[in-house]
DNA sequence: TATGAATGAGTTTTCATTCAT
DNA sequence: AATGAATGAAAACTCATTCAT
């Protein structure tokens, strides 16, 4: 049986069934074969759309990173928002789940399995950070922030805030979680030189 | 022709193959012929020492991590030393490259490799964090720190001195480096609440 | 888009794309897909017109064993010219590269890569050489040739000949590329029994 | 069932198997399968032994072409036969069949599928061309021979003589058969310089 | 006439692992 | 302890061809 799609829903669904799959066992166990199963349809009809198993790969980071890069994109372009209060909804979407856009939160689940890929760190570290150091220095303007070396701490930012989502999300113990998130929250108050209790965490 | 040697040796001829290749190529671009063929030994004999592939990467990893906890350790463990002395005695280690213990700066190569590997990460957590906690502690206890939260931050350091060790190190420009350098050491020294400038970083 | 064409026209594309791509790559190693990308027609207009791969092979190899054999004939049938005059007319074509019928040179560039198929293989024998028994006849009754086997010798010619346009005509060297011209002549005159230097190579 | 042999056997074994499909299917329609299958070992075996396809047909080929030359050598070499012994020797050996070398013939019914292959070719023009041009010098001392070009015109010798092998001995028909042969010998009489009937055709 | 998405059997190749010696 | 030939399941990928539109 022959079922024909229209190809931009078809190259979807199968990059679906990729990301689903290289988030549960991971790329290297994933075969191409499984994600044609998966899909349903001829082993042709996966390389017709894609090259390669390793361009579907990057095929599906790419939609992944450029969905991250509309979000915070989305926030940074926020004129009503002060650098606080932006960096407060970055976290806030970041820890408390709750989508700003619809099924956001749900994608930042690949985060610990891409995190692993170069292409996703380069993209981390050339796009998003540039983001957010335009949030930084915003807060520098507003006098809110007092930072010696905005580049590079909102590098390290970054990274600590990266962290709270592939880690902190994965604890049970509510408690710890609340701690973790305080201690982390605290921490990127001091690296901004925000005042202390200015960034709240909200579970 | 038929080699026979001290099974401690050839172990560990393996695992050096293995490390060097895990570390250039990746565990899952490396095969077991690689190591072997590296060796120069039969097929068989690898099998001989090791059950699988995946417990020939344990090994390495272990024997890895045994190491680096032991030079932790033996920092944490000198009485003759201020947590100062010991904060700053682990980050020039590890960014200036001399070594305490010899050859043990070569070790740190494999670390961003290894860094991908559960197995690796749970150690840091679990060993390293804790060793370094005591550091903390000791630093508050002598008045010179600060920290809110001990464990949860200590983590964070780890991180950020993980991070260095494996992106700053990699950095061709002598000025960027030094500048990265020093932004962390001076989120660090905020993050234990040190006296600005108490951790100085030397290239 | 879809652009319509006269049927012949089409055909014809589609042929002139796959002869280029079987001299270059050879057919095994040409893909439908090669041919229908090189003309910029859908995978299904390659089907309509051509019932399989193999069937378009054939339909090359017709088309260009027509154009030989219509060259050849010419030359036969000129009531003009002598054997000898025509013996001369077809080694100065195919050695000089100069065309009588325009365009009939490039497709003996061709000829290498068929040479390989039965079918051209079998063409040449059984068409082209009848053709030329009847020069080497006409030489016969001419006084000029003297040949005790006229078939088996003309075959054996046809054959030199052959492997001149497709040896010869590759030397780049071109002292080389005379001699060994001058070789196969001398060799034809003495196959033929034709006075020694009446078939001259021109260069 | 796991049958352990003489890795030269083996490696032998997959050739031969090879070398009758290639001859009996053609390269191109003969899968690795294909040999698999015949020789009746596992999938990696063939891997063990060969690195690809293509290494096995050029395994193969050299065998053969090793052999080819071998004989060639042999009759070149012998010092106690005038040259028109030693063409004679070398057209017997082929036209009739009869083994010098034991099994010798049956290796030229590869001959047509392996004419195709450029490997092939070139090895008869760098290897039993010259070997060829050696008994055509010999017997220009000798004063038998007397020919002008002696190395085209021997190239163009060995090309017939190929012919012969690989199509003179497909006719069926006895009578055509011979004459063929004749022609041939009479040309190639007539190439060298020979005196007209030294060469003798014997079926 | 023409399209192009879809097919699926078949191909080459890889490689972790086993086992008889 | 060591060998290395042999295994075989599974992987990635190809491509001539079909068919619904």
């Amino acid at each position: 049986m022959r079922i024909t799609k229209d190809p931009e829903e078809r190259k979807n669904e199968l990059m679906d069934a990729a990301e689903q799959l290289f988030v549960e066992k991971g790329y290297e166990h994933t075969s191409a074969s499984d994600i044609i199963r998966k899909v349903g349809v001829a082993q042709g009809t996966f390389y017709y759309y894609f090259e390669s198993k390793d361009d579907i790969l990057n095929a599906v980071i790419d939609r992944y990173t450029m969905r991250y890069e509309e979000f915070v994109r989305g926030i940074v372009d926020d004129d009503g928002m002060s650098a606080l209060q932006k960096f407060q909804g970055i976290i806030d979407e970041f820890l408390s789940m709750k989508n700003r856009k619809k099924q956001f939160s749900e994608y930042l689940n690949l985060e610990e399995k891409f995190a692993r890929h170069e292409r996703f760190r380069d993209y981390m570290e050339s796009t998003v950070s540039p983001l957010v150091l335009r949030i930084v220095k915003q807060g520098i303007r507003e006098g809110i922030f007092d930072v010696e070396h905005p580049e590079e701490t909102t590098e390290l930012i970054v990274l600590i805030v990266d962290r709270l989502i592939t880690r902190v999300r994965k604890i049970e113990d509510k408690k710890k979680r609340r701690v973790k998130a305080k201690a982390a929250a605290a921490l990127i108050e001091k690296a901004l030189g925000a005042p202390k209790g200015s960034l709240r965490i909200k579970f």
